[in-house]
DNA sequence: GTGAAAGCGCTAACAG
DNA sequence: CTGTTAGCGCTTTCAC
């Protein structure tokens, strides 16, 4: 019953290797060198082959060549989250990064696989290293995970971390300069007057730990002694930053600016102090960190410590490609800004 | 010279069933079934050999499983790029989308490989579905791309398909109503007095199409007369909108409404209307399309067409995964709704 | 130039 | 219950 059309169609089955060498009239050896261009095949031939291929809609199967070859073309990035925090991909920061990267490492022709991992499971990175998916890792923050990536970098070269340089880390590093970002904006708090600066985020990655330093600093460099009551934990997620805001609130404690670790919280922050009533940055200065879209956006536009994202991926992608080619390199921190908008 | 210290610790080289077999003292088969949790298996060695595998960090290489269960626990999320747009995978409204994807994707435990496409290559899809390194495919628009979709979709099942739905269309896909979010947004601005209403963005995608029909139909309800001129054609990047909204402002063409095909499009004619000079609403007012986070945060924020990308992340995957599953599923369009902010 | 054959590391049918 | 064995589809050494 079928017609010779159908049946001259291009099969679209699982062809493989071959059945094009069949069609072709050689060998599987020869469909493997043509289809890789190697020059030992007459151009003739090759072309031939190629056209063969092209017709009947056959490519290499990645997951034999992978097994063969021992690469992937592929760059796991990896989202390392705490269970608890509830954070999702979804958070614009991350966004913001996995974005730039996307571009970058899709620019030198590889894939991106993207990988939420819970960090509370032990063995985490060793079983995305050693499951060979990707060929190079990108580890977004290091999260409380300074130990366990240290324990593998020096049996896994090609892994290159965003965060904040720890003391004796071994692997390679980069980021961008969270203390003096942190130093920046408390000074710049200061210097416009505010005394009572809280600081919102919680104290636990070192990249937190540092904005915190930062934090210090600048208080101790203007002479203003640090109120322990005025630093209020919270997670990553908006929900939480707008509990921990009212809380401060309700507390009583006297204040007149908040420097949040991330723009995420800051802008929480903002919208939560301005349905309390109050005004900003008349009674209250806001000062966020990373400068996401979002922060030229709101209202008042957001101060904040600029971290040029775009130039930190295509560091994060240079560094691990030199590293995957057997070179090492060295890690990199990049400097960060100020800038002032209408928030503080 | 070594210490027996350095010869206990855990050997963290390439790792292979067969050595986890030796350590064991048993076969690789049986080492398979016991890390598979294979209830032939005694769970007394099962848990053994378990131990031993974790202990030594031997992790299942997913290549190898991978071709020989011709299944990856993967999903590819596709971006369409049309190349000369210069469009990155960095556009908000991609960000997000892939965002919400990836969250429901991990979820259920598959992993998310980000894959951006130049769609002026013919034979694209049909490279990235016969190469085998996912088990499903999501489509993130359909950019011009109507026909190539259609040709593998008789054959190739698991692939769900964000965009609009086109006559014939033999794929499966998941979208919001556009034309009905057109017709919403040229209505309520005719609601607000607006007669001269350009509509800004390229015709090309089905999307566009859509929501370009839809603009027409509302203007045909109110017996608004349709004039060509005010149709702007712009690329999806900032640069384009911006030169194209200073282009009308040139030509002396008078509007008092723009409708832009998304939010991204309608900011930057906010802001370039701004610096020009023109107070928004009241010299000319604006509504985008889809309800990115950024819309909330403009200066006015941004009257527009939200679509519940949340809701249509979990469709998608939803519907995925029935196909993954050999059942057949069906496209779904889900509604849109008019979020009436400041700037109309 | 080209092909035969080995093997990348794993799973599962089959035999015991 | 456990082991032997045959591939999954590819690349590359080695021999011709």
């Amino acid at each position: 019953m079928d017609s010779p059309d159908l049946v001259m169609a291009p099969e679209r089955g699982r062809l493989k290797m071959a059945d094009i060498a069949r069609m072709a009239g050689v060998s599987i050896s020869t469909v493997s060198r043509a289809l890789a261009g190697n020059p030992l095949i007459p151009k003739a031939l090759r072309d031939q082959i190629v056209e063969i291929a092209q017709t009947h809609g056959y490519v290499v199967n990645q997951s034999a060549r992978s097994l063969r070859l021992r690469k992937t073309d592929t760059i796991g990035v990896i989202i390392p989250l705490a269970h608890e925090a509830g954070q999702t991909i979804s958070d614009p920061f991350f966004l913001e990064i996995v974005g730039r990267l996307a571009d970058e490492i899709t620019r030198r022709d590889y894939l991106v696989l993207l990988n939420k991992v819970i960090t509370t499971e032990p063995g985490w990175l060793d079983r995305i290293i050693q499951s060979h998916r990707a060929d190079g890792l990108l580890i977004i923050g290091q999260s409380t995970q300074h130990e366990a990536l240290n324990s593998v970098a020096d049996t896994y070269r090609p892994m290159v971390v965003w965060g904040a340089t720890m003391p004796g880390h071994r692997y390679c590093l980069a980021g961008s300069d969270n203390r003096e970002g942190g130093r920046l904006a408390v000074s710049h708090l200061i210097a416009r007057g505010r005394r009572r600066i809280a600081f919102l985020g919680e104290v636990d990655a070192p990249e937190a730990v540092q904005r915190f330093e930062g934090y210090r600093k600048g208080l101790d460099e203007a002479g203003v002694a640090f109120d322990p009551a005025l630093v209020i934990p919270s997670h990553y997620t908006r929900g939480d930053a707008q509990r921990a805001v009212e809380g401060l609130l309700a507390s009583g404690v006297q204040f007149d600016a908040v420097f949040a670790f991330s723009d995420v919280l800051a802008l929480t922050a903002l919208t939560t102090l301005q349905r309390a009533g109050k005004r900003v940055p008349e009674d209250v200065a806001v000062v966020g960190f990373d400068d996401i879209l979002l922060a030229q956006h709101s209202t008042p536009p957001l101060t904040t410590i600029r971290v040029d994202l775009e130039a930190g991926a295509r560091t994060m992608v240079d560094l691990l490609f030199r590293r995957m080619a057997g070179a090492s390199s060295p890690s990199t921190i990049s400097p960060v800004e100020l800038v002032v908008r209408e928030s503080a």
